[in-house]
This record gives C-alpha cells, structure tokens and sequence, in this order.
DNA sequence: TTTTATTAATTGAACGTTCAATAAAAATTG
DNA sequence: CAATTTTTATTGAACGTTCAATTAATAAAA
C-alpha cells in the first residue's frame, strides 16, 4: 500500500540500543537548548539524531519517556562528578569534602548550556510530573544529607541542619543565577562564593 | 450566518478591559498551577475566568501576550512588597534595609503555590524568548543594585559586590528550594538565613 | 524462521487564531 | 429630542497547522 519511489532501507545493525539511547539523549538536549522543551518535537530531536521518529517510541516508549531518561542521564553525570571530585581531594576531612561537593556542583557536566537549560526545564515540568518530582527530590535530598553529613562533623545537630540548609540553597540560587545570564558563566566566581560561605559556616561552631 | 438555538447573547457592558485582563492573568495563574504552563490552552484558561476564547486575543494578541502580562503583573506585585517593607521599616539604615528587600522576596504575595509555578514557567521560557528575557533580566539587575548598593553603605567595592551576589544567590536559592518541596514552604526559616547571611557580610568590612 | 532494527507514511486529536455575527452603549447628526 | 452611526465587548464555530503515536514494510542477523 505504501507508495515508494526507492528501495532504500535502513541497514539494521545489531547492538545498536545504546548507541541510539546516546544519541538520542544528546539530540533532546541540543533540541531543548535551541528551542526549548515545548519545541523541542520528536521530530526535531529524531532529525537531529539523524534517525525516524519512531525510533523513539521503540527506544523510550514515547516523548516523556525520552525526556525523563536525558534527565536521569544528568543526574547520573552529577554524581559522576561528585565522586570524582571526593576522590581527588588528599584527605576526606570535612573542609576538603564540602570543598568537593560544591566543586561537583559546578562541574563541567553541570554548567554546559543544553544541560542547565533542560534541568531549568526539569524543575519546571517536574511539578506537574509525580514521576519527575520523586527523581527531583531524591537529588535534592541527597544533597541537603551529604552537606549535613560534613557539617555534622564539627557542627552541633541544629547548627549542621541550618549551615546545610544556607549552602545547598547558595549552591542552587548561584547555579540558577549563572544559568539566567544569557553570557558566560563565571563559575569560579560562584565557587568561591560558596566556599566562603562553607568555610564560615564551619568556623562558627 | 451563525447557527442559534436560543437568541442569548452576551450583555456587553462598557469598562470591562481592566476586569477581564485582571480576570485573565489570574486564571493563567490558576491554570499553570493545575496543569502547568504547556497544559494550560487557552480554553482552558479561557473556561475557568468564564469568558469565552476569542476575548484572549482580543485583549492581550494572544497566548504569548497573555503569558508576558501574567508575568508583568506578579513582577508589579513584586515591586511593591519591595516598597510595602522598605516603608514599614523604622529608619533607612543598611541592616534595616536588606532586611526589608530580604522580606520582599519572600511576601506572600511571591510565595503563593501559582505565583511559584508561574516563575519557573517564566524562567524556563525566558531562555527562548528575547522579550521575556529582557523581562528577566532587569528584574534581576535590579535586585542585584538594591543589595549593592545597600551593602557599599558599609563595605568597599569588590566586597559590596561580592556580598551583593552571595545574598542575591542564597535568596533564589531559598526561594526555589522552597517552591520545589510540595508541602509548605518554611519562610520564616529561610528569612532567617538570609538575613543572617546579610549581618555576617556587614560585619565583615 | 524469528528477532532486532529501522523507516516512511498515516492518523486523529488538540491547539491557537481568526472572523462573522451580535448587541449594548456612546457619540454624532438632523 | 430622535435617528443614526460608531465604538466597545463578546461569542463560538471554522480553519489550518502541528504533533505524538501508530502501522505496514523491509531486511540483516541470529
């Protein structure tokens, strides 16, 4: 029934399922960032990835699905990079391992446009999504423990709750800053901001 | 040429604008906190402030139009919390001063569940649309002079600054951490840690 | 042969916008 | 004052477009 003027098919590889999730992935991401989630189509991101779009339904099971696997690819990024960052620092006291989280914060896989635009994206769309806010909280609270964790280490319980609570709202509102400025973003700047505030926090004990 | 089937029509009274496009920016409210921003048709919109669709286009050219004088109207209110506490303050000192603008930021009037919702709608948005980028960005800029130029009250130059950007961060911080927990959001906590951030950066000259 | 991989074409629902119709109210004219 | 024209306010059906999702076709690989 179908009308064809050439007998070209795709050639079928086997193997291919994670190559094309990667791509696809990336392709969402530079989609979001070029035109936004609302305009960012399936055909729009398939194109980009250089396949149809049914591949995306066959892959993600449709266009949330794809969407809520690029975000569980950044949040695997941001913890990628935390664990890199605690393993770089000589010793694991608490000054040293603020120091990493924050540094993890502002981590090259974090501070990408596509990457700050989708999670921007995220935040937005998650507060209607009970699957996206669950994964949203998991990593919020996961941040607000780990911060506590170090804090507790020198701090009294209320102290370390509060120092945790002024350092993971800094570390956003000066991610989100540098993400709303169309320029650059001056992220050592932002570090150091936040490791000041680190430092002073642990001081006052 | 219009199929009728009972010869009701609307009564059209004169002065409705300024109540309509009240009308209107509320239910946008109201929609984008039901379903979110890409959910919220016009119909919708439309159906819950009781009017019938036409009359978006009519006054605002349409959903964009519609979406930009939501924004204008939360920022507005904005500005006069800023105004409401700068005034209720006792003198016009530094410290009294940020505590003021502190306060401002977290008013009822921008901790409201829709009013959240429609910000981050707004943020999201913003990054593909110049005209409300613009929007953005002078709101930004000016709550980023307001604690500047507060803070050189007291302390030098890169100080002020510095100090400027850190509160700056740790307010939008605050205020998306709390608009992302679904239950209540503490204000009189996050009131605090500001404020005892701004203290601490004043002392510090 | 069945499975895996993929595409092009198609479908049907949803959406924003436009527009003719309608009438009260206000302004203008005779 | 009465008759008319214009302005303001409003509706809701119709239109055209855009999408996401589905389907039939195809073939290499297992």
């Amino acid at each position: 029934m179908q009308v064809k003027i050439k007998e070209i098919w795709a050639v079928p590889k086997i193997g291919m399922e994670p190559i094309r999730r990667q791509q696809l992935i990336q392709a969402t991401m530079e989609a979001i960032d070029e035109v936004g989630l609302a305009d960012a189509t399936i055909a729009r991101i398939a194109h980009k990835a250089g396949v149809s779009t049914g591949i995306i339904s066959h892959y993600f099971g449709g266009k949330d699905g794809l969407f809520e696997a690029t975000m569980r690819h950044i949040l695997g990024d941001l913890g990628q990079a935390i664990r890199k960052w605690r393993d770089s620092t000589p010793d694991d006291s608490p000054h040293d391992h603020l120091h990493a989280i924050i540094r993890a914060n502002f981590d090259r896989s974090q501070v990408d446009r596509s990457v700050m635009k989708t999670w921007l994206a995220f935040w937005a769309t998650s507060m209607h999504r009970p699957d996206l806010q669950r994964l949203q909280r998991v990593n919020d609270r996961r941040l607000f423990s780990n911060l506590c964790h170090q804090f507790h280490r020198v701090l009294p319980h209320d102290k370390a709750r509060n120092a945790a609570r002024g350092l993971a709202a800094l570390i956003d509102g000066l991610w989100l800053r540098g993400a709303l400025v169309p320029d650059g973003f001056d992220t050592e700047r932002a570090i150091a901001l936040a490791y000041r505030y680190a430092d002073e926090q642990l001081a006052a004990n």
